[in-house]
DNA sequence: AAGTGGTCTAGACCACTGA
DNA sequence: CAGTGGTCTAGACCACTTT
């Protein structure tokens, strides 16, 4: 039977969830494999079939599980289908990649507001990257990315060209962090001339700057990026309860 | 004991809390008063107490109900404060309230858009409304109200000093409307030369143009309102999973 | 057919709120 | 103190997926 550890006062569920959390977090299962039964998981666990159900279904709800009734339970990958940069896509077939170009790859000391972001000592080393993302032939986006050193020591040194388009598996199969939550933050702000001359627009448009924090599914943070783009024709949806 | 209506192939908890909808929206308890403890609601509907929690706490998850425990389960009011329209208050005190100013209340058949977006007849009759809102003595959004008539017949001819700086107040207790959700969506524009004068910004920046449908418990669209403010400075946070 | 998650029951006991 | 929601148990049976 598994033993648990934390604070015996508080219920039983938060501290069989928080031990399903810290499991899924060191790799336990992969999105392919199903976890174990509820009903083996409640024996190992030592509680009852109702109550391991209700872990269950709360880390479904909060987007870390999926249950499939007759196949099992998953863990979940994040899908970052209401992220802000995605309305750069405009009319595109949303199954289609945006093209990916890096521009740069370089070792620097992270800025104050970066080690704020990614919780690090200020100056410690981080790798930034510069890219552009190409939608259909159009430059659409710029964006810088900061990741915190020594954890992502293996892309330093890759050639601009083994980058994928998309980072977020690289950093799982080649860092061993997962990315499983972000926040972001919009502004508009007026084009700075490498804007203009880059996004192909007229220095007195305005730009949409969008920058996010990643985290794994510890909550720490993994990555910060800086995303700019053309404001008109942007588009955002927001649902409110 | 109650009835329960609806397609007696659906899974017990699922009638149970589309019954309880019903009722919340027909105003059987304001949120003031709670709702019949979980132990009698359970021995009214002939279900067990297990599944009666259940219905309780997913209607408390989406949103439509709070539980407190010791005192009870009570309907909840929206509050909006996710709204991308909260995000011109810029530094204000988050308690205080944006002065409004009604401009003109007019009726007259819905352009196609508003129809659409109200899900009215081509040509309906609606109340538009135009007013300005004003934080801390700076004008920052001008918006554009529309409600369907004869929903809203009682606001045709009040005076425009008797409307309240909140409006979905006015519509619960004046029109029986009451709004409990709503979705959003936010572009970015050129400034008009009347964004500009009345919101004394430069005329080449850009302002930003939210579109919102307020809907009612049941789902139906209740108001289409369309705020415009200026860009540069707005700022919007998402937390994605 | 075997194994998964989904629905539902009928309780017991605990923690918190308000009078 | 009475009454509320919160936690937890120990099952039975159903619906769906895979072999």
């Amino acid at each position: 039977m598994t033993q648990l550890s934390g604070d015996a006062r508080l219920p039983l569920h938060v501290l069989v969830s928080d031990d399903l959390k810290r499991r899924m977090a060191e790799g336990e299962w992969d999105p392919e494999t199903p976890l174990p039964p509820e009903r083996r998981l409640a024996d190992e666990y030592g509680i009852s079939i109702g109550t391991m159900r209700r872990v269950l279904n709360e880390l479904a709800v909060e987007g870390f599980l999926v249950r499939e009734q007759g196949r099992g339970t998953f863990v979940r990958r994040v899908d970052f289908t209401s992220s802000f940069t995605r309305f750069f896509r405009h009319g595109e077939d949303p199954g289609s990649l945006p093209e990916s170009r890096i521009i740069s790859t370089e070792v620097r000391p992270a800025a104050t507001e970066v080690a704020a972001a990614l919780e690090l000592d200020d100056h410690a080393q981080v790798l930034v990257i510069d890219r552009h993302r190409i939608f259909e032939g159009t430059p659409r986006l710029l964006e810088t990315i900061h990741l915190p050193l020594p954890r992502f020591e293996s892309l330093v040194d890759l050639p601009a060209a083994e980058f994928e388009p998309l980072l977020y598996p690289m950093y799982e199969t080649r860092c061993g962090e997962t990315i499983t939550s972000a926040s972001e933050v919009l502004h508009i702000d007026p084009a700075t001339e490498q804007d203009a001359e880059f996004l192909g627009i007229d220095a007195a448009d305005p730009v949409v700057r969008i920058e996010r924090i990643a985290r794994n599914l510890l909550g720490s943070p993994v990555e910060y990026r800086t995303s700019r783009g053309h404001a008109l024709g942007f588009t955002y949806r927001l649902d409110i309860k």
